[in-house]
DNA sequence: CGCTTTTGACCGGCGC
DNA sequence: GCGCCGGTCAAAAGCG
């Protein structure tokens, strides 16, 4: 089918994003301040309120970087989805108008956090942060692959052939923090061009300590960082946001 | 029984 | 205006 965006030869993945993005490998952060503080920030972990939030437009971006410079199709994300007015008895979520209990924020603007995402080399698809996530979406996702990647799938060859581009799907998950008070998200997904990739993007900052690392909380430098880590997580690449 | 996951449907933004 | 798609909801099912 044609739902594949416009494949763009002169290279719109490696021109169009405004953003300076690392790729850091979670062994050498040493070298890279600003990677230390998305990290750290991203956890919740020695807070720097650097991003106010008060650009929606920049956060919106941010979507794409992972999405740009892992070989993602070109996601067009909304910077601010302005969840307005009230006066629709239809209300979100698509259930009956019936529940009053469910009254969401409406009229008010939902506010990107900052994210950053992880590339992480694992057979497991959801690793262990420190933190308790619990699953609140699924997604399958289409992913567009241009020239330049590896075709191994004789049908996807023929695909790639006719249309200079093909289309593969994986899935999406969408978890979010078991602390009421937090409103912590993830999103995690394998890459598209390497399976046992697991892509984990973190949105917004936790309010509170790990559950399962013994000394959660605030941490002072990157070697902490690393040790509070799982083993799995000590082979991440952090995408990073600046 | 309570918590988590699955899953289909819906909402709203965005591009055409 | 229409269709696509990301993100979210919530009922039902699963599990300890």
């Amino acid at each position: 089918m044609d739902d594949a965006p416009n494949p763009d030869p002169g290279g719109h993945f490696a021109t169009d994003s405004n953003w300076n993005l690392a790729l850091t490998p979670i062994t050498s952060i040493t070298s890279s301040l600003a990677t230390e503080r998305a990290v750290y920030s991203g956890f919740g972990w020695n807070l720097q309120p650097g991003h106010t939030s008060s650009e929606p437009g920049s956060f919106g971006d941010l979507d794409r970087i992972d999405a740009e410079n892992l070989g993602f199709a070109p996601e067009s994300i909304s910077s601010s989805s302005s969840e307005d007015p009230p006066d629709k008895s239809t209300g979100s979520g698509g259930k009956p108008p019936e529940i009053p209990s469910k009254v969401r924020k409406k009229g008010q603007k939902r506010i990107r956090q900052p994210r950053f995402a992880f590339m992480t080399k694992s057979e497991v698809d959801h690793l262990e942060d420190g933190y308790r996530w619990r699953k609140y979406g699924q997604k399958a996702v289409k992913i567009a692959h241009f020239p330049g990647l590896k075709i191994e799938q004789p049908d996807l060859y023929v695909s790639f052939r006719s249309t200079g581009y093909f289309i593969t799907s994986t899935k999406r998950s969408y978890y979010r923090c078991t602390n009421s008070k937090c409103t912590v998200k993830k999103r995690v997904e394998r890459s598209s061009e390497d399976p046992t990739i697991v892509i984990t993007t973190y949105e917004g900052q936790h309010c509170h300590h790990t559950v399962g690392f013994p000394r959660g909380g605030i941490i002072s430098h990157e070697a902490t960082l690393v040790n509070h880590l799982t083993p799995q997580f000590r082979n991440s690449i952090i995408l990073e946001f600046s």
